[in-house]
DNA sequence: AAAAAATATTGATATAAATCAATATTTTTA
DNA sequence: TAAAAATATTGATTTATATCAATATTTTTT
C-alpha cells in the first residue's frame, strides 16, 4: 500500500495495485461520450483524438493526445458520464485509474490535484485557440491552423505524418472534406506543402503562420 | 489561522485573512487574456462574461458566469498569465484568492481540488455544447442556442433580462450583429419571442427547443 | 433639454463555403 | 490477385452569411 504511483502517470514496470494498464487498438472507442465512465486515464505510448458529436453524428475534433497526457479527465466529479469521446488513432496503450482511487490519491498526495488541473489548462487552452480559429478564420486560416497545431504535437517537426484521414482532418479543422482537399491542394500547388498519401510535409512555415495570422 | 475557508466562496461576513472582496463597475475588465494572473475569483453577486479575444480584437463570449461561479481558474496551474478575458456585465462583487493560498489550502483541504475540478468541468461542458452549436449549426439553431443557454443560466426563466448589447448576444452566438438581429426579429414575428429593448421573452420553448435541434 | 454618441434595425449586394455529382485512387476483403 | 469497399479528388451549382450602406432609436454627455 506504499507503492503508490506519485504521479499518474506509472511508468510501465511499475507494479502499484491500482493500476489498470490496457491496450486498445487503432480505431478503438476509449471514452465514449455520453457513457458512464468512472475512471481517467493516462496515454502511455500512441495517439488518440478527442472528440465530441454533435448534430446527428457529426464530429468535432478537438485535440490529439499523446505521451503522458491524461483522457477522459474532463468530466472528472462533475459528471459520472463522458462528456466528450476519446478513439485511439493508432495502437495505443492507456494506464487507467478508477476515480475513488483519484479521490484517496488526493488526500494523499495534493500535488496530484495540480498535475490535473494543470493537464485540463493545458487542453483548455488549445481548445480556445482551436475556437477563436474556427469561428473567426476562414477556411484558409483554418487550414494552416491545423497544419500548425499538428507540427506542434509533433514536437515542430515539419512532417506531419499521423494515421488522420481527409474526413479526420476536415473535422479537425471544421469544414467539409472536399473543402479541405481544395485548399490542401492549392496549398501544394504554391509550393507551401508537399503531399505524399496521409504524409503532409510543411515546406514554407512563414508562409503558413502568415496564412494562419490572416485568417 | 483556524478560520480559513472550507469552500472557495467564502460568505460575505466571512473574515479570513487570506479573503479579498473587491468590486468591479459594470464593464470593467477583472482578468484580461494574456495579462499576468496570481489570482482566481468567486462571484459573490452580479454577472460576469468570460470571453477570448481572436482575429483583429474580435471577440468570442465563452459562457457567463454568476453566483459561486469561480473565474480565472482556467489558467490555474498551467499558465501565469490568463488564457481568457472576464468582464463584469453588472456591478461585480468577486472574492479573490491568490495560487499559493491555493496551493496551501489543497494540502489542508483535499477535497477542495474536487470543487475547482467540477467547476472547470462544468464550464467545459458549456463549452463543449457551445463548440457543437458554433461549428455545426447554422444561424437559425445557433440563436436558439443562445436563448436557451441564457434561459437556462436565469434558472428556465422565460424572461431574459441581462444587459447583454445585441453585439455580444451575436457574440455569444459566433455571428454579425445585423445576422443576430435579422434571425430575432424574425422569431418575433413568428411570436416566438416578444422584444422589449433589452429584454427577450421566450414564448415557446417547444419551438426554440425545436430549432435548436434541426440547427 | 439639447446635442452627441452609441446602439439597433432594415435593405441590397457580394462571396465563402456547402452541397451535389462524377471519377480516381487507395485500402481492405475474399 | 481480383473484387469490393472505403477514401480521396475535382468540377458545377446553390445557399447561407458577411459586408456595405443608410436610417432609426436609445443612451450618454453637456
Amino acid at each position: 500500500m506504499n507503492d503508490f504511483p506519485s504521479k499518474i502517470n506509472c511508468p510501465k514496470d511499475c507494479n502499484c495495485v491500482f493500476k489498470n494498464i490496457v491496450n486498445f487498438y487503432k480505431g478503438e472507442t476509449i471514452f465514449k461520450q455520453g457513457a458512464f465512465n468512472s475512471h481517467i486515464g493516462s496515454i502511455i505510448s500512441g495517439y488518440a483524438k478527442i472528440y465530441i458529436e454533435g448534430v446527428n453524428g457529426k464530429q468535432q475534433v478537438l485535440y490529439l493526445s499523446n505521451n503522458q497526457d491524461l483522457i477522459g479527465h474532463i468530466s472528472l466529479f462533475y459528471d459520472n458520464s463522458s462528456i466528450a469521446s476519446v478513439s485511439a488513432l493508432t495502437d495505443t496503450t492507456v494506464c487507467l485509474i478508477n476515480h475513488e482511487t483519484i479521490k484517496y490519491f488526493l488526500t494523499k498526495a495534493p500535488a496530484m490535484s495540480s498535475l490535473i488541473i494543470s493537464n485540463i489548462n493545458k487542453h483548455n487552452h488549445i481548445i480556445f485557440n482551436r475556437i477563436i480559429s474556427l469561428t473567426q478564420k476562414q477556411m484558409h486560416g483554418r487550414v494552416a491552423d491545423t497544419l500548425l497545431y499538428l507540427s506542434k504535437l509533433l514536437n515542430d517537426s515539419a512532417e506531419i505524418d499521423l494515421p488522420l484521414t481527409r474526413k479526420e482532418l476536415a473535422e479537425l479543422s471544421g469544414m467539409t472534406t472536399e473543402s479541405f482537399i481544395r485548399i490542401l491542394t492549392e496549398y501544394k500547388n504554391d509550393g507551401i506543402v508537399v503531399l505524399n498519401g496521409k504524409k503532409i510535409e510543411i515546406k514554407s512555415f512563414p508562409l503558413i503562420a502568415k496564412l494562419s495570422q490572416i485568417g
